[in-house]
RNA sequence: GGAUAGGUGGCAGAGUGGUUAUGCGUGGGACUGCAGAUCCCAUCUAUUAGGGUUCGAAUCCCUACCUAUCCUCCA
């Protein structure tokens, strides 16, 4: 398996430092508001990912954090006249509410910033030790000078680095670069210190939460690419200035984002839309095809339009699904590794979900066109349901099972036969009003869940 | 100013040296009580511009123009 690492800036063969186990970490979201859809394209991805780690034989640990910590998250907290812990709890909610939608079931443990506090001071003082951090009047610094590799990640020189682009240069720095580990403070919320009361900065939770449950060294680190710099530049430093090591994470994936009205999706600038509400009118399983049927390392352009458009394209696999479904189920005597051989390749090379997906619809003519044999067939029930495990894309077995259905259709039937087409069309409209559909082929009628 | 991705048919978006990507849309046909779905055909010899390398370039090289992103809020 091959995909892009961040660091090398090369398209590497995959191998984990266990033979068989990766150890993940994706950043997960600072909760002071509901996800947007640009967010969800990075947990989707890293939620396919794990998952077809996982398909490929893989025993995968997959850690997530949860900043319920921030500047943000204060800001709020005042602005509502709240605490602050009420926020993040409330937003926290919201996001596992919008996993569950999206089908993000495969991390392992998510880890929520605040309760490794010890954790956090451990490291300060560690680096403090060791030289590469410093007290100074508003907190503690990191400082970058000390660390030669900072400005590797994301490849930039230090010297040609803007200073104070976006964000004043403190005089309390000893180099514009050099970021807070700890900043000092008598409000609300505050933790004890060695150097004084306040709260940790925002790079070291990451790396307080990785050392903890994965080590000072692991396999895959994943986010979306605005994390590159400074976030992910300084979560290196901070770990290997503590190890001594070469590396924090031997890989790093990065997402590329999600654009709106020409420019990223971000809450900043206020052009969002919302997984919640986009959740009113699709299918979590609709939302991630439309994010998976991309190239994670591709911008993916999101409008109403081209939203729509997907959601034809969704419909379209969803009901080959259930047409492949409907027939087959996986026995004892299937293979499904080896009938999916073609979708494994296209995986393994660079993860191409979109590539995938494109496979799929050209089963989907082939199985529209009505004429597959059993065993072609069976192995197309075995690619679906395998690219499935991982893209989750599907959702909704048909029950054909389902008697009260059933007998209604074939009562329907009867009146068509005779032609009492007003009758079996109040039938249709009603089953419809309860969310089934039917539909008819011939002399067969067939039927579907909506939503 | 520095760094990182890109610019492909009506739209979205693959393809990294020679073959139909794929989906959506649109038009026509088939099927059908109607609806829906589906199939077939067409749109479809598209590759930002200008040079170069090559028997051959969307693909490699150079130049120009344009777009998005990062340079301490961010997925």
């Amino acid at each position: 398996m091959k995909f892009k690492d961040t660091l090398s800036g090369e398209i590497r063969e995959f191998v984990p430092v266990s033979e068989g186990r990766v150890k993940l970490f994706v950043c997960g979201p600072t909760v002071y508001d509901h996800i947007q859809l640009g967010n969800a394209r990075t947990f989707v991805f890293f939620d396919m990912f794990a998952k077809y780690l996982r398909a490929r034989g893989y025993e995968v640990f997959y850690l997530q954090n949860i900043t319920d910590l921030d500047d943000k998250i204060l800001n709020r907290a005042r602005e509502e006249n709240r605490k602050w812990s009420d926020i993040s709890d409330r937003y926290l909610e919201s996001y596992l509410e919008d996993s569950r939608t999206l089908h993000l079931d495969s991390v392992s443990h998510h880890a929520r910033a605040t309760r490794y506090m010890p954790e956090m001071i451990s490291q300060i003082e560690r680096l403090i030790g060791k030289g590469y951090a410093y007290v100074s009047s508003d907190g503690v610094y990191f400082d970058t000078s000390k660390f030669p590799d900072y400005g590797k990640l994301s490849k930039q020189k230090l010297d040609q680095v803007e200073a104070g682009a976006r964000v004043e240069v403190r005089i309390s720095k000893r180099n514009p670069q050099d970021f807070v580990l700890w900043k000092f403070s008598d409000e609300e919320p505050f933790w004890d210190s060695p150097w004084g009361k306040g709260r940790p900065g925002w790079h070291i939770e990451d790396t307080a939460i990785t050392e903890h449950y994965l080590g000072p060294e692991y396999d895959v680190h994943g986010g979306g690419t605005d994390l590159v710099f400074p976030h992910h530049e300084a979560e290196i430093a901070q770990m290997r200035a503590i190890s001594g090591l070469p590396f924090l994470s031997r890989y790093w994936l990065h997402g590329a984002f999600l654009n709106f009205r020409g420019e990223k999706m971000s809450k900043s600038t206020g052009n969002i839309v919302r997984v919640k509400d986009l959740a009113m009118e699709y299918p979590g399983t609709a939302i991630r095809y439309f994010l998976l049927n991309s190239k994670y390392s591709s911008e993916l352009l999101y409008n109403e339009e081209v939203f729509r458009a997907s959601m034809e394209g969704w419909k379209r696999l969803q009901r080959a699904f259930l047409a492949l479904m409907s027939e087959h189920s996986c026995s004892e005597a299937c293979n499904i590794e080896k009938d999916s051989k073609d979708i494994i390749n296209l995986m393994d090379e660079d993860l191409d979900t979109r590539e995938t997906i494109a496979k799929l619809h050209v089963i989907a003519t082939e199985i529209f066109r009505g004429d597959l044999t059993p065993s072609k067939k069976r192995k197309y029930a075995h690619i679906y349901r395998f690219a499935n495990s991982f893209l989750s894309i599907f959702a909704g077995e048909q029950r054909s099972l389902d008697k009260v259905v059933e007998s209604l259709i074939s009562l329907r039937n009867e009146f068509r036969e005779r032609g009492m087409y007003p009758e079996s069309d109040r039938i249709r409209a009603r089953l419809r009003e309860a969310g089934i559909n039917l539909e008819d082929s011939g002399k067969e009628t067939t039927w579907n869940v909506t939503g």
